[in-house]
DNA sequence: CGAGTCATTGATCTGTCTCAATATTAGTGG
DNA sequence: CCACTAATATTGAGACAGATCAATGACTCG
């Protein structure tokens, strides 16, 4: 409900955190990125593209950039000209206001698409920051519009990102405005594992890649809070946790606090 | 910064409550829209146009919708087809849990597009109700995209709304999140008489179209902490407020409120 | 190993919610 | 036109979830 992925694709052999060594010891420039040949394509890309789409997509996302852990992909003010599709790593974004004030709008994986928030002013409005060394493929907004223009299945597929992210914040909304700490951090959990889960990964461990207080931001409560919450499920028997390392052990006990009516 | 207006168009004339009476006696089925001749069309539509393109866009805002108030435009789960253009009347998106709870995500005037949420599923999550008799222009949305890969100009401007919207949500969660009740209704208020002052009506006088509960539900707090927060603003001399009349005394307290750091 | 960051836990405080009563307005029908 | 009703708004008093302040503990990384 949380982060969009109502696309539910099996992705046979996701390994997020390993890549060849070839790619690793090339220049950056230099990196020739292929959607047709990237074991993520299933989730940022659209199915049905033939043979001549996929090598016009390919010129496309030409280039790669990393993102050292702290480091911002881009930052509020930033001049707007590409999105980036993460490849490996994990990113917040967040808004500020002028009073020093932060709010997380969300946390990113591979395969999500970040930076829509530029289209709109030409400069982007928040700042993504990578919470784990990271890679991503830098798509030219410009090219990705032509691209559109002449395969209506990638046009499709640009809206449906934008959408979904519509339709993301709307749950966030709900999250902020009606809900208590238990449900926000019960939601908040299972939207992680269950966006984990598709990308190849345990359905009831992980390991949190974000600081309490940034999962406060995230979900409007003050880090002391959101460290109690854990505390008290911990202490109900729900799950385990050890620092940033959680373990569900009844999941279902955490979906009866995100939604009571179900139970 | 709540609604999306970066767009600071001057309308000249702007006439929201009055149509043409040979428009309001025709049948709705026959009614002709055209976008060429609609006086919002600075403010849903892109500039730019030439006279073969606009006449194409005529071509696809064909039809014309009414919906009474208290009635949905469309409803979570119905099939999504179509983008809505405002052009009179004020509604309310909401979404809600299964066990009834429901949070407004947003407040549209004319000039405003409503639907985005249906792209990504084909099925709308949220709902749309009018607050005030509405009249609204269909756009199909399989038109929109055929146009759109035709006209780069409409494409741009199509992305620019999504964004838009996205951009004013992460402002909302920022709201929700991070700020106390009267810098809650300070900004919404401010964005209110923003966007109507955009569209010709006054900067300081407005007539609320929603109900406390309503403001409360989008601003993440209950109608007798919204009340209150009208008397404490009266009662400080910064506003007037009757009931769902509000004329505003002093902006520049409201803006203090809203943001500490620019005072 | 040590310094700094991050997480946990306790005690107290407070902004908002909840419950409740009253006031105002809008809508209805006689 | 007015009485009547239902819906909406205001205001008060008390309760409570979460914030704040503060101290300790655990982990990370150079």
């Amino acid at each position: 409900m949380l982060e969009g992925t109502p696309i539910n694709i099996n992705v046979k052999t996701v390994c997020l955190e390993h890549e060849d060594v070839s790619e690793q010891n090339m220049n950056i420039q230099t990196i020739k990125v292929a959607c047709s040949n990237c074991n993520l394509r299933e989730l940022c890309m659209p199915i049905g593209l033939d043979t001549d789409e996929m090598q016009k997509l390919d010129a496309v996302v030409a280039k790669r950039r990393r993102v050292k852990q702290g480091e911002n992909l881009f930052s509020s003010g930033d001049h707007f000209t590409s999105l980036y599709a993460i490849r490996t790593g994990f990113f917040k974004t967040c808004v500020s206001t002028e009073d020093g004030r932060e709010q997380v709008t969300g946390f990113q994986m591979a395969g999500e698409i970040i930076g829509l928030d530029g289209i709109v002013s030409d400069f982007h409005s928040c700042n993504a920051v990578a919470l784990e060394d990271a890679d991503v493929c830098v798509m030219p907004f410009a090219s990705v519009e032509e691209l559109s223009r002449e395969f209506p299945v990638l046009q499709r597929h640009v809206h449906k990102i934008m959408s979904r992210e519509i339709v993301r914040e709307n749950g966030v909304m709900m999250l902020l405005g009606n809900m208590r700490a238990e449900e926000r951090l019960a939601a908040f959990l299972l939207n992680l594992v269950q966006r984990l889960h598709a990308r190849g990964f345990s359905q009831s461990e992980l390991v949190l890649r974000m600081s309490r207080e940034e999962i406060g931001s995230y979900l409007g409560m003050k880090l002391e809070t959101v460290s109690r919450t854990f505390s008290k499920f911990s202490d109900e028997g729900i799950m385990e946790v050890k620092q940033r390392y959680v373990r569900i052990l009844e999941p279902d006990a955490l979906k009866r606090i995100f939604n009571p009516q179900t139970c």
